[in-house]
Order: C-alpha cells, then sequence, then structure tokens
DNA sequence: ATTATCCATATATAATAAGTATGGATAATG
DNA sequence: CATTATCCATACTTATTATATATGGATAAT
C-alpha cells in the first residue's frame, strides 16, 4: 500500500465520485478506478459502495477513512518539516496550549527564552483545550502541550507538573463588592457563575465547583463561556461573576474587577505533557527550560509575576 | 514520496549501512542506494553522512527519523485494522432489542458468545419496539435488530426466524385458577387482558388476539401496558390477567403465578433483522452466532433453557 | 601491499501506473 | 416513452519508474 493509495481513497469519500476525484487528482477517471479497486483488494475490504450516480463509502470504508487522513496529514507535516530543515531550520516543535496559557506570563518567557538559546528550532503555537490537546499528542500531531491536569488517558504520555496558579473572582463593575480586594465564595454563591463547559477543562472545572463545595455553598450555574478566556467578556456584559486563574486579569475588558479569593480558593494546575519514548532532543529541552522557568516563577512576588498590571 | 522511502530510510538509519538494508530490504544495494538517493533530492535535505564504512544519520536525518517512524507506525495499524475488518473482528455493532428480548436468556447467551470469539468489537444495546427499531434499522441508527415479526416495511431489509417462544397466562396470586398448571384461553376470557398498545408489537400483539378468536372467545380488553414487560406488574396489582413470553416468568414479580397454556397458545415469534446488502462482516458473523444459539435452545428442555426457574 | 568492504554509476529489464477507447447501466430530460 | 447524459468498468497501449546486473572507485582491515 502507498500513500498515493491514500490519498486517492480520501479524495473519492470527499467527492462520493470516481470521476470528480479524477479531476481532482489530475488524472484520468479509468487508472483512478482501478486504483481503488486495487487497495480494496490489497487490502481485503470493499471500501465503496458502487452506484449508478457516483460512490458511496461502506461502513468499512467509513471506519478506516479517518486513520487514512491521519496518516496523510503527517505525511504533509513531514514534507513540512523537511522543507523546514532544508531551508537550515535545525528542528520544529509544535507546541499545544490549554485555554488562557498564552496569559500567564511566564509562558511566553519561557518560549523566548527557548528560542534564545536555540534560534533555529522554528516554534507552531496553537491554542485549544486540554482533551483535545491530548488527543494531538497521541497522534503525534503536537509535540509539547501545556494542559490542565488531569489528562484523560495518560498512557504513552509523559506528564510533569508546572506550577499552581492561584485564581481570582471576576466581578462586573458596579458590583457591589466592587470595592473589596478580598472576597469569599460564598459572599458570590448566589450571583450566576459563568464558566466554561466541562469537556474543555475538566480538571480546572472540577477544582473551582469542588471549591464552592468545601465554602459549603451552592454555586448558581449562569451561562457557559465559549473558552475559560471566553468567561470575561460575559463579566464585563454583566452576565453573573466567574472564578478565573489570575494570568486572566492581563485582558484589560474594561468593566471587570479582579479579586483575591478568601480561602477556599481553588487553583489552576497547569502541566507539561509529551509522547513518553523516542522524543527528539529539542522536545526534552524545550520541556526542561519551561519546567526551570516555572520553578523559579512560583517563588517570585507577585508584582514581578505580573509586571504590567496593579496587582 | 512514498512510504516505501520511509521504510528505506528507516532500515538504513537502523543498520547504518545500505548494503545490509538491502539485505534485510530483500533487494539489492544500488537500487537503495538510488532511493535514498532520490528521497533526499525530493525533500531537499541530506538524510545521511556517506562515510567509507557505512552511512551516518546527519541532523536532519536524526531529526526526520522519529516522524517516519511514526508515520511507518501508522501505516501499519492501517492495515492491521483493516486486516481485522475484513475478518469481522473489528468494529462496532449497534443491537435493538424488542421489549421483553433481554429476558429470554438466550440472547444475552449469544452476545456473550459473540464477545468471547470477537472481543474488540464493541457493542451498544437499546431496547425499544419492533416499529422503532425497523425506523432505527432504515435509518443506520441501528446495524442489528431483533425484533418480533412481522416487519411493517420489510424493503431493503433482511429478516431471518430466530425461534417461536411458548407464550404463558400471568395470573395474580389469590385467583380462583392459580393451582392450576394448565390454563385454556377461554377460561380467562372474561378477566380484563393486560396488553402493550398494538403499535409497539403488532405481530405478537395479533397473535394473542387470534389465539382467543381461535379458542372461540373474545378477551375483554382490560388496562394497557407501557411496554410488554410492563404487563407482570399490573397483573401483579390485581388489575386482571395477561399472555405473555414464557420467559417473562424470569420477573419475580411476587404476586403473579404463571400456566402453560392449552390449545390454541398463541406464540412469540422473534426474528432478528439487518439492512440488506453492504454490511460488515462482524454483522453476519453475529446474525450467524445468533442464529445457531437460537436452533440450539429450541432442541433444548424447558429447564435447561431457564437454569434458574422453577419451570 | 593486498584484500575486502561499501557506496556510486551505468545500463538493462521488469513492474506498474497512467492514458485512450469503449461498453453497459441507470438516472435525468424532453 | 424514447433519448440523452452521466458514471463506472474493462481492454489495451504507452510511459514511467523501480529493480537487477555489472562494474568502478575509495577506504579500512589484514
Amino acid at each position: 500500500m502507498d500513500i498515493r493509495h491514500l490519498r486517492y481513497f480520501v479524495t473519492v469519500a470527499k467527492l462520493g465520485s470516481i470521476t470528480r476525484a479524477a479531476e481532482e487528482l489530475g488524472m484520468e477517471q479509468p487508472p483512478l478506478s482501478q486504483q481503488i479497486r486495487q487497495l480494496e483488494q490489497k487490502l481485503g475490504v470493499k471500501l465503496f459502495e458502487r452506484q449508478t450516480r457516483g460512490v458511496k463509502l461502506t461502513e468499512i470504508g467509513e471506519t478506516l477513512l479517518p486513520r487514512a487522513r491521519v496518516i496523510l496529514e503527517l505525511q504533509a507535516q513531514f514534507m513540512v518539516t523537511a522543507e523546514g530543515l532544508a531551508r537550515g531550520e535545525l528542528g520544529h516543535i509544535r507546541l499545544g496550549l490549554a485555554g488562557a496559557v498564552p496569559l500567564l506570563p511566564v509562558i511566553p518567557q519561557a518560549i523566548r527564552l527557548f528560542r534564545d538559546v536555540a534560534p533555529d528550532v522554528t516554534l507552531s503555537l496553537e491554542e485549544s483545550n486540554t482533551p483535545a490537546l491530548c488527543a494531538a499528542l497521541h497522534e503525534s500531531r503536537t509535540d509539547i502541550a501545556i494542559i490542565r491536569p488531569p489528562v484523560p488517558d495518560p498512557a504513552r504520555l509523559s506528564v510533569s507538573h508546572l506550577l499552581d496558579e492561584e485564581t481570582v473572582i471576576a466581578l462586573p463593575r458596579g458590583h457591589p463588592l466592587a470595592n473589596e480586594p478580598v472576597i469569599s465564595l460564598d459572599m458570590v454563591a448566589q450571583e450566576p457563575l459563568i464558566i466554561f463547559p466541562r469537556e474543555l477543562g475538566p480538571g480546572f472545572h472540577d477544582a473551582i465547583l469542588s471549591a464552592y463545595h468545601v465554602a459549603g455553598v451552592t454555586p448558581t450555574m449562569g451561562q457557559q463561556a465559549p473558552q475559560i478566556a471566553g468567561t470575561v467578556p460575559l463579566v464585563a456584559a454583566g452576565m453573573g461573576v466567574s472564578v478565573v486563574p489570575r494570568s486572566l486579569c492581563q485582558i484589560h475588558a474594561g468593566g471587570v474587577t479582579f479579586h483575591t479569593i478568601s480561602d477556599p480558593a481553588p487553583s489552576a494546575t497547569l502541566a507539561v505533557a509529551i509522547r513518553s519514548g523516542q522524543n527528539m532532543p529539542i522536545v526534552t529541552r524545550f520541556v526542561k527550560i519551561l519546567r526551570t522557568a516555572c520553578r523559579k516563577w512560583e517563588t517570585m512576588s507577585p508584582e514581578a509575576q505580573f509586571p504590567q498590571t496593579g496587582f
């Protein structure tokens, strides 16, 4: 079997027609018919149901299609990587970041630090949610992910703790408590809690809810935010209050004030995850720099942690 | 670029020698040399440093090697998956069961049997009524349905008979006939008949009523039960009598006695239905196992059919 | 100094993918 | 209801490309 066969397979499946797939592939229809048939014989399964007008994926074809797509995706990345290497860049790291992670100053700091010691390594950043990032790691679409533990399926992944970030309460402007620097959770329990969907970060989500529970109150659930950082605009719009990592105070949304939480306060844990085994040297090097930076950062004063803000 | 090229690349890298890699690959050395050179040209990078004795990976080669391994690994998995699908050992089956079917011991037996021979196939079960199951089959929301014939719209479905289950009369405790082991339908014709709505199982419903008719009596219609198995609690509550598949005697409701019916007795037929045409091998395999189990079960004695009950 | 090992090149051959021409089946159209 | 158009399959030819064979050059081992 050949990558070409997979490309043919995916294209025919996409268009539902051998003829049109042949057009898109820049070839004639008969050879494509033959190649598809050949692939089916090689695999011993029928991928398409031939109909009078076009073809339709069989259930087996439906099962195999996503896997074929992954292989094609990786092959394309392989080519891109090689191209980058050909241009003299000595490596490439695909870095995945969980929601709101880039707002934590230590993360871009660590990235800049790495770029200083390894200027020839190109970085591509992607922001997503923890479960999606872990899946991307498993499928080798990402090399390093900074996530909010726990990871759904830690097998074949190596996860190490980075830091625990304090959380703060976000209140809309004009709120009766807006002038209180420190607030406890039970003081805002009756306000609608703006929170992101649990599937985007189960660990952090649960930490927030259990802190409410420990405080002896039950939060009033408000509107769901599309991501972690998406809660702030909703708070600004007066939809309710939210509990967010302190780094979100960097979003100068206007109309939002941030307040330290008196005990019990949830904390937002961050960890770095890579595939265990067979890793490129730059990957372990990056993780090392990242961990060092985070350890140092945790000992710093809040003023030094967030230089530009009033905290 | 081709998967073959990646295999050559990985093998040469592993052995550090084109000659020995050619041996392992079952080919001669010159074509392998050419293919490696060709791959290098295609990618625009030098993968190996040619030395007088063997070859050595360049830094770039070192970087690309793990990615090539990942692609090869995925390709191998793709082949294995296809092979498994061809043999019917992989995949997922959505199984629909008509009312009270799971109570018939042979059904869970057959499912367990199937899980033994195809442990990698995941199963999802759903209990519903015959017309709804047939609709689900048509819309591909279910792969296999065990239903009570006839099916409303048999076009594009393939239905095959499984077994005829004996029915029994369910009487409330303290009923004058509660001590009679065998009862005929005309003896209970004046008692309210608890029965499920006809739309939940037209075939079985009609079979019961026509048995009454053949016996020369007309049943007194009692309360409707929500499903087939739902008749038993109503009988226990003294709302009337019911005619149910013998397997329902497994519901130890207390307050209900079950009695063999003397001729004419309705029978509860079960059949298995799948979409005709293009089915995954696991589907036909499951049906085969199911039919075998049912054929065997029909020849068994009642004591063996219902091990834990007094029948 | 000689031999052996290993990779590269040149040429020939075999394998195979792509192209061309055409037929059959069915849905769309008048 | 007949006609046309669409789409896939088959048969055959051509072009491409991978492999095999033969051989030479370079260096390490003996």
